[in-house]
DNA sequence: TTAATCTCTATCTATTTGGTAGAGATTGTC
DNA sequence: GACAATCTCTACCAAATAGATAGAGATTAA
């Protein structure tokens, strides 16, 4: 599971793509609009600012805006930055790989090899599909996701 | 990140899977040889013969062994055991649907549509990988995973 | 100067993770 | 029948993490 806060994040991130062209954003406009704690949003903003993905202006008329434009911002950056790590194991962690515990060879590990499948596969998608991907992206029409 | 617990539950099953037509294993023989603190193995365990991925024999001369074959056993059935729901979202969840806190309508939901895939991809991975598939694959010998 | 806004750091509570402890039940062997 | 080996069950515990909340500070427009 994806940690509420970068569910917030991403909301927050479609909120601002969505009002690109139009004015500044303030936290207290985006969190009342997304259901977000305000306090808790603006760590959040600030994160992601730090991180080069958002900018603001402060004082008066200040807010926030997207840095970089909304297809330059994957959903893989956002969710290392939020939530840390995307793969399954430490010893599959581009970011920050660290040796399992008590795993002495890797290449044979077994558990290794099908997760490395499940990262492979979630990098796949999450890195190559942009905020500005999301919004495009029509109302699923199908087979109902949760049968 | 899947748990420590999950981890160790996988390698006790590829440690049941490869003596199989041995002997049965003791608790204390499989937390000794895999490197897992011996009373919370028992309690994977314990959880495993409960969702009928093992059984076991008590008293003297009792251990355990696989229940269903090891190519009947897949990664996603295990990790589901242990860790829970592997959708990343709780409304994407089959086996313990949620709505999203503050989610009116799903199908408009753009974080949704992009985790779906997600979802979709590591279950297709997971629900098709049985402990069978872990044991036979041979070593790694490519592109090292995590460069 | 003031009000609006972002910034920063500290703190708090509940839950989850990763165990440990110990008494109890069952079974094979002498 | 006693005993030792083994699994079974329930309770407990410490550390880390998640999900916030609080409040003082810095900056800016008017």
């Amino acid at each position: 599971m994806i940690s509420q806060k970068a569910q917030y994040a991403f909301r927050a991130l479609i909120a601002l793509a969505r009002s690109e062209d139009e004015e500044i954003s303030l936290i207290s406009d985006i969190a009342s609009g997304q259901n977000i704690p305000k306090k808790f949003l603006e760590q959040i903003l600030l994160d992601l600012k730090r991180h080069g993905i958002v900018q603001s202006r402060r004082g008066k008329m200040g807010g926030y805006l997207l840095l970089k434009s909304a297809d330059e911002i994957t959903f893989g950056e956002v969710l290392r930055i939020v939530d840390g790590p995307i793969a399954p194991l430490p010893c599959l962690s581009k970011m920050a790989y660290r040796k399992c515990d008590g795993c002495d060879d890797e290449n044979s590990c077994e558990i290794r090899q099908v997760f490395a499948r499940v990262a492979d596969a979630t990098r796949e998608i999450l890195d190559k599909t942009t905020i500005a991907d999301a919004i495009a992206s029509p109302d699923y029409e199908g087979i109902p996701l949760t049968a």
